[in-house]
RNA sequence: GGUGCCAUAGCUCAGUUGGUAGAGCAAAGGACUGAAAAUCCUUGUGUCACUGGUUCGAUUCCCGUUGGCACCA
């Protein structure tokens, strides 16, 4: 047991909210491992993108090679099942060559796919979800409240009632599989084949609220309006429900002032990196008593921390 | 200078036929098993601009003051 402890590979996760530093220091420490970076941005996967997604630049993937930014369309169907196979796949194969690999991102549920696993779920298809579309627009979420309690009354104790994401996807599963939606959902966590090492950052919050704000100016600065025009076009699909894009469409409409817009994505994603801080249960401002409380996470305090600390986890 | 209108939560505004007030947005907190940068839930005490008057009681009515807006000179 020991041995195999020994020969066990490593999955360095390093995470924490937008604008925190998970970039720079992930490229530090897997330069010094001699490794690569799989991203766990499902955002960042678009090749569309780049700027407002504040992906790794050309320069910074010149020093550490980087799987899963950019190798994607706005226009294919991707999700967090679909990238849990997928980065299970590169993790095995970078594990050939490297005792450590350097997972990092801001995706919390595409962390928790790779660290904890998804059940099997089957793909859904078009037909099926179009039915389930058009169903919810003539019945309204009545409808789909009525469905769940009637398809799988299991799923429909414990579901978000008021969320017609969560009750859309419960029907959608059910039909697609023939059996309740929960009758799939295990609720166990997967067993890797790998050792998995996880690295919280976090920071002041006003610091953190003041990096996002400049980080958006930079955008600005770097091209994001002329990104943004590039795929207005495709406005309504799913991929580009994003912060950046969704506003910068407001203001091409005509809907909100160019100084209006900035600051809404400012604010959207000062209240993104507050939704990551709340799934990861970040500890505030370097509060000693909250760091130990999750001993399955090493927090840093991202103004201080140094790649040495971090490699001395492994 | 004159007349009229307005002044209520961080913002935009309701409202109280006189019994100290509530929406949206923001903000804060939370949830999360294939859209997850998504989606959803919870949380509203504020000198009701200031001064005086009427009244058992005024944020509400009246006088005045200050500030803003509009129109007239």
């Amino acid at each position: 047991m020991h041995y195999a402890l020994c020969i066990m590979k490593t999955l360095l996760v390093i995470f924490g909210p937008t604008g925190v530093g998970k970039t720079a220091l992930a490229i530090d420490v897997a330069k010094r491992l001699q490794t690569e970076i799989v991203n766990a941005d499902s955002r960042q996967i678009y090749r569309e993108l780049p700027i407002g997604t504040a992906a790794p630049t050309e320069e910074e993937q010149k020093l550490v090679k980087h799987r899963f930014v950019g190798n994607r369309s706005i226009t294919e169907d991707y999700n967090a099942g679909m990238y849990e196979r997928e980065a299970l796949s590169v993790i095995s194969e970078l594990h050939k060559q490297h005792d450590t690999v350097v997972l990092t991102g801001g995706s919390m549920m595409y962390i928790d796919a790779v660290c904890k696993g998804l059940d099997e779920l089957p793909a859904v298809s078009e037909a099926t979800r179009a039915k389930v579309q058009q169903q919810y627009r003539e019945g309204g979420i009545e409808w789909l409240q009525q469905e769940v309690q009637k398809s799988d009354p299991e799923y429909y104790a414990i579901v978000d009632r008021q969320n017609p994401q969560r009750l859309i996807h419960a029907i959608e599963i059910t039909r697609q599989a023939g059996v309740p939606y929960s009758a799939l959902r295990s609720g166990k966590k997967a067993q890797r084949d790998f050792r998995i090492v996880q690295v919280g950052l976090y920071r002041q919050r006003e610091e953190l609220y003041r990096r996002i704000d400049q980080r958006v100016l930079d955008m600005m600065r770097q091209g994001l309006e002329e990104e943004a025009r590039l795929v207005y076009p495709l406005r309504g699909i799913n991929s580009l429900n994003t912060v950046g894009y969704k506003e910068m469409f407001d203001y091409f409409d005509g809907n909100t002032t160019l100084e209006e817009a900035i600051a809404l994505i400012q604010q959207h994603s000062r209240n993104y990196a507050k939704r990551q801080m709340t799934w990861w249960k970040t500890p505030r401002g370097g509060n000693s008593e909250q760091l130990t409380a999750d001993s399955d996470i090493h927090w840093f305090d991202a103004t201080t921390v140094k790649t040495e600390d971090i490699l001395n986890l492994i």
